[in-house]
RNA sequence: GGUGGUAUAGCCAAGUGGGAAGGCAAAGGUCUGCAAAACCUUGAUCGCCGGUUCGAAUCCGGUUACCACCUCCA
């Protein structure tokens, strides 16, 4: 079988992937900022990392993945100054900031839940590691990397880039950025006048006095700055250097420029081995942002109501749409492609549940009456999903093969091809491959939820009195059964072999 | 201005040297009391120009358009 191989950002290749420890990755994912709630763009990350956690599982890998909830520190939005969005909405919403956290927190896990993520290993807090960031920031002044002004303490860019850079390590590394061509920004930015140099950046910030959020520092009482936590709780749960570190590729720069060099300088050795980031969710071929006033919350996809949505759309709909493209690729969104992804995940469900079904004592395999052919295909095909996986976890050409092998499947079902035209092996492999792909790597499942069985009764009994009109030829009745189900979003389906089934719609 | 990325059928989207995947939509057919579904069949001179090569969507140069980051926005 083909080794994993993952596109690296830092090396602009794809590399195989080799972990630190045999057996055992550590990987590092910059989670949410609980200021508010999370959109579709957030979506697109959690459910990136999600499938590659599953699938370095799947590869018997024992992983250790680390989230961070971001529940601190200085935000910023369009055309506003700079000024603690956390503190700010807890004022207008009259909450205590830690009340409103842990209110998005709460959001944000049950749109985890929804879309069927697995939980990280570790979830650690921005705040519950204030300790650990003002050790680190103390450690980085020592080494003469950071200076302290006015209370707040600020990375020196400059020196740390003149001096990594003999080492081979520039700041700017990861960005392909190099320091001195940067352009200077005309923006007025708070407290700029404090920093040596333009690209310096804070790792503590002193407070002003309304600021609610505030923690006792060897610098006077502040918070700590905008990149810090992530170094300290990677530092802390992963040690000095790990596998993998992910997030979107907005975060490239500055954020995990920041982290890098933050990092290098406290552990004296560059925090993560492979660098991972997703590409971007558009609408429209912009990306999801405020000033573009295009943001569609998690909460208004699921419930359809956004000027935008002509409909709901489930959250497996989302998980798929998303697994339909490469992770490296910008996904563009619209009505009609979120449409045809429903579309074509129903298909594919159906086709996955009915295989499962199968029961394989149930079909009389024998060697004469395989289709060479067809069984040569299938089980390239099914060979093929470790390869695509393998080959930077290309969902898309997994799912590409899944539908090849549809057609085979519901042609087993409505007996155009006997079960037996395949042989034992490829079926059985069908049966288990199909599963632990869609199932357990994808992460895809059933959108019913709780107990049916009452209801599957009742539904069963409609069936019946269907199937008895029908054999009379009382077809108004047995219209109007169908038709009165179909307004409670109930469809009924006759099958070819006479058995009349039913789906939610 | 700098950095990174994208341009493939009506829409979405795979594909880095040798037959242009897949989904949705559309058309025809089979099946069917009807419906739905399913099954079969049908679609691309791969933004433009030039080069390398026996051979290029794929490599190189140029060009156009769009996007992202350089403002803690995933």
């Amino acid at each position: 079988m083909s080794s994993l191989k993952v596109y690296n950002t830092l090396t602009r290749r794809k590399e195989e992937f080799v972990p630190l420890i045999e057996g055992r990755v550590g990987m590092y994912v910059c989670g949410p900022t609980v200021s508010g709630e999370s959109h579709l763009g957030h979506a697109r990350p959690f459910i990136t990392f999600d499938f590659i956690y599953r699938y370095l599982q799947y590869l018997g890998y024992k992983v250790r993945y680390v989230r961070n909830i971001t529940d601190a520190g200085h935000f910023e939005e369009e055309g506003r100054e700079a000024e603690d969005k956390i503190s700010k909405k807890a004022v207008i919403e009259k909450l205590e900031p830690m009340e409103l956290v842990q209110k998005y927190t709460n959001l944000f896990h049950w749109a985890m839940h929804r879309f069927n993520n697995l939980e990280p290993s570790i979830e650690p807090t921005a705040t519950g590691h204030i300790v650990e960031q003002v050790v680190m920031i103390e450690k980085i002044i020592e080494d003469g990397y950071a200076y302290v002004v006015n209370g707040s303490v600020y990375f020196d860019v400059e020196k740390y880039n003149t001096d990594f850079s003999k080492l081979g390590l520039p700041y700017g590394m990861l960005s392909g950025r190099v320091l001195d061509e940067q352009e200077d920004t005309t923006r007025e930015l708070e407290n700029q006048e404090e920093k040596r140099n333009k690209a310096d950046f804070a790792l503590w910030k002193n407070a002003p006095p309304e600021h609610i959020m505030r923690w006792q520092s060897p610098w006077g009482e502040g918070f700590p700055g905008w990149h810090i936590e992530c170094s300290a709780m990677s530092t802390k749960y992963l040690g000095h250097q790990f596998d993998i570190h992910g997030g979107g590729m907005d975060l490239q720069f500055p954020h995990h420029e920041c982290e890098i060099a933050q990092s290098t300088v406290c552990n004296h050795i560059t925090p993560a081995r492979y660098w991972i980031h997703n590409n971007m969710i558009t609408i429209n071929g912009k990306k999801m942002g405020k000033s573009y006033n295009n943001v569609i919350k998690i909460s208004e996809l699921f419930s359809g109501s956004h000027p935008i949505l002509e409909q709901a759309y489930s959250p497996m709909t989302i998980r798929f749409f998303i697994l339909q493209t490469h992770y490296r690729g910008t996904l563009d969104f619209s009505n009609e492609a979120l449409q045809s992804a429903e579309k074509g995940l129903k298909r594919l469900w159906e086709a996955h549940e009915y295989l499962q079904k199968i029961k394989p004592s149930d079909i009389e395999f024998e060697k004469e009456r395989v289709d060479a052919e067809l069984d040569t295909k299938v089980q390239t095909l099914l060979q093929e999903l470790d390869e695509f996986m393998n080959d930077d976890f290309n969902t898309a050409k997994v799912l590409a093969n899944m539908f090849e092998i549809v057609p085979v499947i519901n042609s087993i079902k409505d007996k155009h091809i006997p079960a037996s035209a395949l042989s034992s092996d490829t079926f059985h492999q069908m049966q288990s491959k199909i599963k632990t792909f869609a199932e357990d790597i994808l992460g895809l499942k059933s959108e019913l939820e709780g107990d049916y069985s009452k209801l599957d009764g009742v539904l069963q009994v409609l069936i019946q009195m269907r199937k008895q009109a029908k054999a009379k030829k009382d077809y108004a009745t047995s219209d109007a059964i169908r038709s009165e189900l179909l307004q409670l979003g109930i469809a009924l389906k006759d099958e070819k072999d006479g058995n009349i089934t039913y789906s939610f719609v």
